[in-house]
DNA sequence: TAAACATATGAACATATATACATATGTTCC
DNA sequence: GGAACATATGTATATATGTTCATATGTTTA
């Protein structure tokens, strides 16, 4: 079957779930959280002193992140850890992350 | 080597520029852009047509595009013609749509 | 060169976003 | 239960972003 002439666009539907999934990607402070989150499970404290923006800050990130479905929890006593589950979301983000450092 | 139990977040400058780079694909107009730019390339106008949004917003997400380096131009007499060149690119976009795809 | 067409640009506006501060919730240990 | 700690939430605010409208630039054809 030959590619036709005009490539319709992605639906609008799809195409707001694509936006939102990369909008997750698409903040310093997220991509380095992120940075550390796809490496190893963490909790918000030393989250906050690795990343330096306030815990408050930190926790409002990861809601939204929580909420994307892009991390996961898990709570052991007063510490909350979050950590990156998907295996293909870590995938993107760190090629992402190696197309800017492959300049 | 073991792995360091502290890893350290990524650099604020580069994560700046892996920000940057996701924000590029983290708007709905702009992915229904790409979904076309990485099958062929396109002029402003056919894209208006696909994206259903006016030329002058498609000519604005394009100049960011195109400042990116996500996109490259081509001009064919009147019309000026976009593509994305990279295949890194191209894949990583690919692999974002195939993640929400596949639920 | 003028008219018609394709795209780009600038300014204005409305909405979204990130962060800080204050306060609330939940957990542990005394 | 109360104190100390870890995290979450609500609100306010400053800044960024997307879109529209009006206008400018560049290209072709008459």
């Amino acid at each position: 079957m030959p590619k036709p002439l005009l490539i319709p666009a992605l639906d609008e539907h799809t195409a707001a779930h694509v936006a939102e999934l990369f909008r997750s990607f698409s903040d310093t402070s997220r991509v380095r959280i992120l940075s550390v989150l796809t490496e190893r499970e963490m909790n918000v404290g030393t989250l906050a002193g690795l990343v330096n923006i306030s815990e408050s800050a930190i926790s409002h990130h990861l809601r939204s992140l929580r909420q994307l479905g892009v991390v996961q929890t898990r709570r052991d006593g007063k510490e909350i850890y979050y950590r990156v589950e998907d295996s293909h979301l870590v995938a993107i983000f760190r090629e992402g992350v190696k197309h800017v450092q492959d300049g």
